[in-house]
DNA sequence: TAAGGATGATATATCGTTATATCTTCTGTC
DNA sequence: GACAGAAGATATAACGATATATCATCCTTA
């Protein structure tokens, strides 16, 4: 029954000081292969595994950092974690993932652990409602942080979509399909992502000298989807088709068409964002927005490096353009 | 441009030594209301977040716990997540979450990585195929530990679910409904949950003196779900009806009938496992096992707390019934 | 008025590391 | 054989906090 292994332990096993194991852990300084061979065995026998806190006390350099993200069920999300994770910890990084469903209470509260336990660097979709001095907070630390989807400061590093690009290209392909009664379905109104969208879809609907544009606001799950889009055909039954925030809402909203005896793609056109993986698998399979989430993990990830190299530099702002992948539940609108 | 917050930072802009500010943060020792306001005031202007990891080192308690699981975009995970967040948080922890993808080399670097940072405690899915090598590496560092789901090592605490007891019940519901021809879908031979959850299956196909058990194994994801129900309708097209490993599967599966022109809980039976939100949205809305992922995750949590309380009680085992949820997919079988 | 106790603050050692400086010992060179 | 320099190890201080002991005051009370 050995005590916890520590540099102390194993120096003392090993016969020789700490500073010697230190230098071997690490590869650094002028060390004999016998002295090498001695501390190498006595690590091994006891399962030595440094304590990297106490390293990062000393030397400054901290390789842990956080992820702050809105809603960790979202399988876009769990996407672009996957693409976050593989790049930093391929550098050595370990990443640790709290999820703020959107509370900027219970925000605070991690963001503020996540400062007491030291991360040295923070990637972050701000909740709705994050109040200054959240920004605040982050800066008096010193905190590299890169902001993730949400672009809520100008002077803090940000990777992002080009939302409203996105909801303008889906809109037109309904409109050159032929539809004029057109919907916005999902997001909020306080989310700046939903209101880019939104702006992109208004704009072509404006362009085009459409109906006048519809936003039905709602959750980000199917079941939110599907409540929304009965609820929408009751008050608008002339729609024919709609934009949605994310697949989520435009799976919800199949659904609802499906259990009102209507086929999507056929007599309602329903347009996704975000082309997860429950998107090509639906019946009939989802057209959507497609931004590969694993990529711009991997774009989030690298930014964050960037930013801890040198802290210095100017604020980096990266876009990338969502491609449409046209599938099922989009066709020309039905003959009435 | 202040300087980055420390309790000397601090004592300095007060006025006082390094302990007292240390005492008036953590509401300790003797302090006069004059000082303790003069501290307050100067760590409010100085935003002021205690290194906890610098305390930990001294104190030895550690608020800092890590889940590893194995796959963080499965709903049923992200459900149980938010349970343990919900109760560890309010005890003032913070949880932070990896995914080993099943990897149980990545599996080992995760965990030699909180080992190296010092996480005071672990809720573990072990990954399938993990080696003792990681069971004696974190017992060497007296980590408190609970499983989850995979009861690997009965020397470690375990939170999870009566597999067999439930896959049972689910088929034993399908052989009374009339059905002679059943098969299992999904999971796989080497994780624990599933062969649990096969013996289940078999145990009562046998009992009843049913065609011979068919176990078609596969990914836990729709995609795999859809083919794999694809490839065993080709093999045995006298199937009536399916239990699934999981509702991925099960949904998937639904879909392949969908697509083959087959009506789910009509022509053909399916009984899916977790009762994930997904589950009750589908359509038609899937028949499943139920197990209540948030309640599981406090379970789970309280588990953990209970074991960094006392460290030295014999090791616990707890495991819960999952409830059967009937929904649309199942029926009597076609005449045919 | 001296001893005793409560009050409010500080001095010092320590946690597990790393950075820097220092100290032997050995080698090679003139 | 004396000395410079390299090689191989160690001594010491520091990171930011906490635990423990100690030190002044001041107030009681006999």
């Amino acid at each position: 029954m050995p005590e916890k292994p520590t540099l102390s332990t194993v120096a003392q096993r090993a016969g020789v000081s700490i500073p010697t194991v230190s230098q071997v852990m690490r590869g650094t300084g002028r060390i004999s292969n016998e002295t090498r061979e001695k501390v190498l065995k006595a690590a091994r026998d006891l399962h030595y595994v440094p304590n990297s806190r106490a390293a990062a006390m000393r030397s400054g350099e901290n390789k842990e950092v956080g992820f702050v993200i809105n809603h960790l069920g979202n399988p876009f999300n769990a996407e672009v974690i996957g693409g976050v994770v593989e790049l930093l910890e391929a550098e050595g990084y370990l990443v640790s993932i709290v999820d703020t469903r959107d509370d900027p209470i219970r925000q605070s509260r991690q963001l503020e652990a996540f400062i007491r336990h030291g991360r040295g660097g923070l990637l972050w979709v701000p909740a709705i409602g994050t109040p200054s001095e959240t920004f605040d907070l982050l800066s008096a630390h010193r905190i590299p942080v890169v902001t993730f989807l949400r672009h809520a400061r100008r002077d803090i590093d940000h990777v992002g979509i080009r939302n409203t690009e996105a909801t303008s290209r889906a809109t037109q392909y309904l409109v050159d399909l032929g539809h004029r009664q057109i919907a916005y379905l999902g997001g909020s109104d306080q989310a700046i992502v939903s209101n880019q969208r939104i702006t992109g879809y208004e704009l072509v609907m404006e362009r085009n000298g459409l109906e006048p544009p519809v936003v039905w606001n709602c959750d980000d799950n199917k079941l939110a989807g599907l409540e929304a889009m009965t609820d929408l055909r009751a008050k608008h039954p002339g729609i024919t088709a709609v934009v949605c925030n994310g697949d989520m809402v435009a799976l919800g909203a199949c659904s609802a068409l499906i259990r009102a005896g209507l086929r999507p793609g056929v007599d309602v056109s329903v347009f996704g964002f975000d082309d997860t993986q429950d998107a090509a698998v639906a019946t009939p399979a989802l057209t959507t927005m497609a931004v590969s989430p694993h990529k711009l993990g991997r774009k989030l990830a690298r930014a964050l490096l960037d930013r801890i190299e040198d802290p210095e530099m100017p604020p980096v702002v990266s876009e990338v353009s969502a491609k449409p992948v046209i599938r099922a539940t989009t066709g020309t609108p039905a003959k009435s």
